[in-house]
Formats: structure tokens, C-alpha cells, sequence
RNA sequence: GUGGAUGUAGCUCAGUUGGUUAGAGCGUCAGGUUGUGGCCCUGAAGGCCGUGGGUUCGACCCCCAUCAUUCACCCCA
């Protein structure tokens, strides 16, 4: 028969990867909780329209990369790019835009973007996201990164670097961006070819260009945090301050834009180096028009996404090890039918008491069984044969030790038990 | 979507200028006297050499295509 493979850019995470998974994933619902943020479901597909409006109908996601499909109905869906669009849809439609303010929402979900698959880029990925609704003040931007933050240090990553800029509202990045126009007009000659483009399209992203020449232009272009109004200015040295005031270190970085259509003011990108050309572990910012694009009300929103499999990529490279499976407290090896059946109302008695215990269920002789016993790491072997039995006695060795000892065998699981106290 | 690299056993990799039955280490399984693990020893299983074409008397090796992985770009978590 031919071999079925698994569909381009989706992985299977099986151990040792899926203790870091759950390690990651533990971490972030513990931190959320304390942070007062609530855990959010959505559906994984939603209509086109809601990522087309959310996203962005220009950006990259939505028009090159979204996974879709006409339903029987003729309704056209996709498999969603990102989580913010679909938590602003589920506030309103549920009514939580009643609810006292600030929201506070998290999610771990799978995400979907047709793209060419790299080390920290697949098409199906897994990002923990948090939203914050209601609250206009910095002092959100702050508990935004600051929950990120916690995160990323409780996880244990050493080498991650927070940068942040301020991209400017309605009010100031019109004026801002046809300043930009006007330098990169002057220094056209210097820029490549899709900058050239992209310089009437989206001015913005050609101070993200990687081009040799492109960079030296955008070192020279006027910057967004010199460009930003009363406001937007006030908001950034208020975030800044905040930051500084709770020892969490950043650089601003001009160049940081993001390209989801939805930002304003505050953006920011945790990235971790050194984990290949996808390095940005986590990557957010303000929305304040958001809810109001989705049918909402005018209301103020801030978030981040942040990429577990990057994580993970990072954890290996700080050489961070997640706590593994539990090992098995006890493994009964037994000889015989009758033997082996009294191991198992042993294990079970055990395993409802909630302690890890095992037996062979494979056939195994006497001397293999001792050696899965050892290699799964049990703590002890009880060894149960006929003769045992009918002296109503087993005998339980101490892997660690060799030791051996004869205890009858109604007292096994109390020993066990108190063992593992 | 663009460009580069790679593809041999479950894993990590050897494989001589194209020449008969494709190898190692680790892992798995079974043994090393009668019912006891780790170390050591022995043996076994396990490969359409990614897939499909082509060149050749003959291809794991050369050529083309394709798929997958990977690196960089684009974009982004």
C-alpha cells in the first residue's frame, strides 16, 4: 500500500516536544489567570468577510495566505489566519461589550496560513493570544507586554530581546506618511524594485526591507516616534515610563511596523535571536479602531500573538528541559495466568489511588520484564510467582537499591502508598 | 511566490572513479542453564537508497522532473 504523508507545513508533536508543549501551555494559562485574563474558545473557521474586514483586505494574510472554501450553502469560509478578529466577533455577538470594562481574553489556538514552511514557520500553528477591550490608557499597553513578558521569563528564556514603537493614529500618520513618501521619492534611485512599489502601496513596510541599500535609506527616514501627535506622543513616554518603572527592558525600534492593517500607536515584538530568520517569538500591539471595523462599538483594544512552536525552538536553544512524564512508582512482574492476574488488581488498586503502576501486558519472560522495568524507570518491582502466590506473599525489589523484601500480599498497596507520601 | 542546499534501516550517518548479495553506531526483539534490571557478549528483525522518468551492458552514485525537508527572501506567530 502506498503511504499516506502528513499535508505540508503541519507536524506531529509527540515526546519529548509535547512535555515542552504542555510546559509552555500550563505556563500561559497560570500566568493569564493571575494576569485576570479569562480563556476564550472560537470557532477555527469563520466567514471570509470577518479576516477581509479584520485583517486587512491588502495585506499578504489575507490575500495570498488564508485557507479557504465555499461551504454547501455557498457561504465562503476560512480556516482563521489569526485569533483577534474572531474574539472582536464573539464580544459582540454574545453581548460581552456590556460587560464591565476592561475585557480581558485569552486563547490558545491553531492558526492556518498557506506559506512555504521553514523552521519556525509552518501552515498550521498553535499561538497563545491575549485581548484587552475598554482601556485607552498606556497602563494597558503596559500589562499587555507585561503578561507577555512574565511569560517568556517564567518559561526561563534568557536570550529575548523586547522592542517597541509607536506607528501613530488616524490623526498623525497621514501627515507622517506623506513626509515619508516625499524623503523616499528624493532617495528612490537607492531603493530595490518592490520598494519602489511599495513606497506608494505601504511606505511603511520599506523601513522593514532587508535590502542592503534599502536599509541604509530607511536609517535616514524620518521616524514615526518623531512624527506623532500630542497624543500618540504622551501615550508612548507614558508606556516607556511604566516599563522603566517595572524593570522590564526594551529598545525602541523605529523599524518595527507590523503587517496587519489593524495597529496603531503601540506595537511591540519579543524576539528571541539566534532561532533562524523567524525570530519574532511574540509580536502585538494597539488597536483602537478594531471593534468599530467589526460592527462593535468604538472601543479601544490591545493584544499580542505569540508562536508556541518558537517557544519551543528557543526553550531547545537555552537548553531549558520541561519536566518530563511521571515514572511508574511500581511495575509488577508476575509469572503465570494466576500470577499475572493478581498484579493487576494490584496496579489498579494503585492507579486509584492515584499512583503510577504498571505490569506486563506484552508476554514477557521474567528477566524481560525486569528489563522494561528498568528502562521505563519504575521505582520498584514487585515479582509475584506461583510459589509466591500460594504463600500469599510477594517479594519487592528496589530498583535503586537491589534490595529485596517479602511482604504478604494484602499489605503491598498500603506499603506503596505510604512509599509515596 | 523567488533563489540555494539536502533526501540511504525507527534515529544519527558511512557507501570508494557507475560494477554482482547496500553497511556501522544507537534503538527494538530474542538469547548468554533451572524465577531477577543496569555493564558486557551473541544473534535476529528491519531498506523498491524519497518518488517517477531518462542515459548505460549495468545506477544509491550521472541527467531531468516531482514530492518532502531545510536555509535565505517575501511576510509573519
Amino acid at each position: 500500500m502506498e503511504k499516506i504523508i502528513k499535508p505540508r507545513g503541519t507536524m506531529d508533536v509527540m515526546a519529548p516536544d509535547v512535555f515542552a508543549w504542555n510546559y509552555i501551555e500550563g505556563i500561559v494559562r497560570e500566568t493569564a489567570e493571575v494576569f485576570g485574563f479569562t480563556e476564550i474558545k472560537t470557532p477555527t473557521f469563520e466567514e471570509i468577510g470577518l479576516f477581509k474586514r479584520g485583517v486587512g483586505e491588502t495585506t499578504d494574510v489575507v490575500q495570498k495566505e488564508m485557507y479557504s472554501f465555499t461551504d454547501k450553502d455557498g457561504t465562503m469560509y476560512a480556516l482563521r489566519p489569526e485569533g483577534t478578529a474572531s474574539v472582536v466577533r464573539a464580544l459582540i455577538e454574545n453581548g460581552k461589550i456590556s460587560d464591565t470594562l476592561p475585557l480581558k481574553y485569552f486563547y490558545i489556538i491553531n492558526c492556518f496560513r498557506y506559506e512555504k514552511p521553514e523552521a519556525g514557520r509552518s501552515r498550521e500553528f498553535v499561538q497563545f493570544g491575549s485581548e484587552m477591550f475598554g482601556a485607552p490608557s498606556s497602563l494597558a499597553d503596559f500589562t499587555i507586554i507585561s503578561l507577555a513578558d512574565s511569560v517568556l521569563k517564567k518559561i526561563g528564556l534568557k536570550n529575548i530581546k523586547l522592542h517597541i514603537n509607536s506607528i501613530g493614529c488616524p490623526k498623525c500618520r497621514p501627515i507622517y506618511r506623506e513626509e515619508l513618501v516625499k524623503y523616499l521619492r528624493a532617495n528612490e534611485s537607492y531603493l530595490c524594485d518592490t520598494c519602489r512599489e511599495r513606497m506608494e502601496t505601504n511606505p511603511l513596510r520599506v523601513l522593514d526591507c532587508k535590502n542592503d541599500s534599502c536599509k541604509k535609506v530607511a536609517q535616514n527616514a524620518p521616524k514615526t516616534i518623531d512624527h506623532l501627535c500630542e497624543e500618540c506622543k504622551e501615550h508612548f513616554e507614558d508606556l516607556k515610563s511604566s516599563l522603566d518603572a517595572c524593570g522590564i527592558d526594551y529598545v525602541v525600534d523605529p523599524h518595527i511596523v507590523r503587517g496587519l492593517d489593524y495597529y496603531t500607536k503601540t506595537v511591540f515584538e519579543f524576539i528571541a535571536e539566534g532561532i533562524g530568520s523567524q525570530s519574532t517569538v511574540c509580536g502585538g500591539g494597539r488597536y483602537d479602531g478594531l471593534m468599530e471595523e467589526l460592527g462593535g462599538p468604538k472601543m479601544p483594544g490591545i493584544g499580542f500573538g505569540m508562536g508556541i512552536t518558537r517557544l519551543i525552538l528557543a526553550m531547545k536553544q537555552d537548553g531549558i528541559e520541561p519536566p518530563v512524564l511521571a515514572v511508574p512508582e511500581l511495575y509488577v512482574a508476575s509469572m503465570g495466568k494466576n500470577a499475572g492476574r493478581k498484579g493487576l488488581e494490584i496496579v489498579s488498586e494503585l492507579r486509584k489511588a492515584g499512583i503510577n503502576a504498571e505490569t506486563d501486558l506484552v508476554g514477557r519472560s521474567l528477566k524481560a520484564q525486569m528489563k522494561y522495568a528498568d528502562k521505563i524507570s519504575a521505582k520498584y518491582v514487585l515479582i509475584i510467582g506461583d510459589s509466591e502466590l500460594e504463600a500469599n506473599k510477594a517479594s519487592l525489589k528496589e530498583m535503586a537499591t537491589g534490595e529485596q523484601t517479602e511482604l504478604t500480599l494484602d499489605k503491598i498497596t498500603e506499603y506503596i502508598i505510604s512509599k509515596n507520601i
